[in-house]
DNA sequence: AAACAATATATCATGATGTTATGAAAATTG
DNA sequence: CAATTTTCATAACATCATGATATATTGTTT
């Protein structure tokens, strides 16, 4: 017959605690139980495992053999023992998550940076896409949570949306931009320059329409287009070309001192940056510590956001 | 609650045997059986194990981690049953034996080594004494089987006695003695040469004075005394030196060709070489195979010995 | 949609293990 | 050396995990 791994375990505890009853509470057993298991054992092995009649007990030979693999066992055991605490504590595991480029690029990036530093034990995986191609992931099970602008009402049944930060475009352009110094801007000024288009399919690029649509500009020159979001700030630090951006992904680039954002008050879109996930799958505890960490991050990030807000003064 | 390493193996068996059923097959259970453990640990650990609606089974990154360890118990276990089997079929394990420093050096430690190629996971812990050292530590438990010649009625009842090869002693010199020649010795040549003595407690000592009596030499020169038997031979393969030894001795010796026997019959001692243990304390398996490999081997030696015997006429 | 394969569930029997109370034996102490 | 103390073994009973067989359910394949 095989042997119990916990017998092993067992011996190792009645040795390393040098008597029967102290291995017994070592192990969170009663005395009487554990002498018995081991009585058992002994039968069962035909030998010895501790020297008859004598007191303190003495291992055999065999047992401190058998006890070598209970140590190796309990080892084993003790180290599962805190993988399952780390990963239910969300402390250890993986979280799959996706989003928009520019978004994942200039404020989560950021983000997952200090969540790693504080649990290193969690592997983030990241891809990118828009809304359609989220919800596929989503619902297939490929990631765990989305980050992407949604209209509260463009969520489909079986994913659930929860807002994180409430959108807000703005016009940008380098630091050194001539208009980065007026403190009023005229739209005249504004037509003058050539525009930073995002990538075709993304949102930003219907905002950046829609909102010179809203003050009066239907007729623009992309001079750059397509790039991520490190091309496009490139782009603009070295050149007098505007978009379209997240205020806050500018805001997030505030210590960069690279670009800014014009006093200019654009029309809202009917999207809020959110989470996306499946309401059926269950969530990781992982995926619900980073989920949890990224609120708590967009909570302290709109809080100053909106201190800043309330220095400048967004105009028509 | 702690985790059971069985579960933890069971997880490693259903993942690598790629699926619950044949997990169990490989685990000798049930497939109902592993399949409801299974469910008991996931409820308990909180997390799934296995992707919910998901065939082939697919196990969850928690159920990766918790089958390594599991391989690693798996291991630990079969060791362990590997130990167990090596151990009670006697082939690993301690034999502490001891014996008489002539006999050991000169006729066991040929069968030791013999017996540690057949067996080289048995350590042999070997010592010297005389009977009563034997029998105490026989009765105190510090050895396991002891070798010695000894006479019948003069084992103490706690010990049990099994005679190996009966006892003969002759008188041993160089090969190159001048009297090695002669196929008839007389007395007159014997008492010419000097005498090795063996050491002053050894049963040897009074079996050499009360044989050289019972040949009628009662006065004797001792020119050395009280080495092993490594001395012994050297001294005696580099002199006129005379000493007694047992036959058995003196045979092993023949490969070498520096010693041999004078054609002179001595009184038999009333001893015969034997194997003393402990009745009352169970041998273990190792040092019961190496006492029925000794048995064994003596047997062959003692008719080889018989076969020497007709051909070698001893005399008075 | 049907057939197949794999897994889950139900039910009952059994064995290991848990507990407390108590007995026995070795070791220590006066 | 007897008495005491410490430590282990045993008894009796309750409980839980696990074993087996039979059968239902579900995912996959044709």
């Amino acid at each position: 017959m095989k042997i119990d791994p916990n017998h092993l375990q067992m011996l190792a505890a009645i040795i390393d605690s040098g008597g029967l009853s102290e291995g017994a509470a070592q192990l969170n057993k009663s005395q009487p139980s554990v002498s018995r298991s081991l009585a058992m054992l002994e039968k069962r092995l035909g030998s010895r495992l501790f020297e008859k009649g004598k007191r303190p007990l003495r291992p055999t030979e065999l047992c401190q053999t058998l006890a070598e693999q209970g140590r190796v066992i309990g080892a084993a055991s003790a180290a599962a023992q805190t993988a399952v605490e780390l990963y239910s504590g969300g402390k250890a595991g993986t979280a799959r998550i996706a989003g928009t480029p520019i978004f994942m690029d200039g404020v989560i990036s950021n983000m997952m940076a200090s969540f790693q530093s504080a649990f290193p034990e969690v592997a983030i995986h990241q891809t990118y896409g828009y809304l359609a191609d989220l919800s596929d992931q989503l619902s297939v099970g490929n990631i765990d949570l989305a980050i992407c602008p949604v209209s509260p009402e463009g969520v489909p049944p079986p994913l659930k949306f929860r807002p994180i930060l409430r959108g807000r475009n703005v016009i940008a352009c380098a630091s050194s931009h001539p208009l980065a110094r007026q403190s009023a801007v005229k739209l005249e000024d504004i037509a003058a320059y050539p525009w930073i288009a995002p990538p075709a399919g993304s949102p930003l690029y219907s905002d950046l329409k829609a909102a010179l649509d809203s003050i009066g500009i239907t007729d623009f020159r992309v001079s750059f287009t397509g790039g991520s979001l490190a091309s496009i700030l490139s782009v603009m630090a070295g050149s007098d070309a505007l978009t379209v951006l997240p205020y806050s992904v500018v805001f997030m680039q505030r210590a960069a001192k690279t670009i800014t954002a014009l006093p200019v008050r654009l029309e809202h879109p009917d999207r809020e940056l959110g989470l996306l996930w499946h309401e059926d799958r269950p969530m990781r505890p992982a995926v619900r510590r980073f989920q949890k960490f990224l609120e708590a991050e967009f909570k302290g990030l709109a809080d100053r956001i909106d201190e800043r807000g309330r220095e400048n003064v967004w105009r028509r």
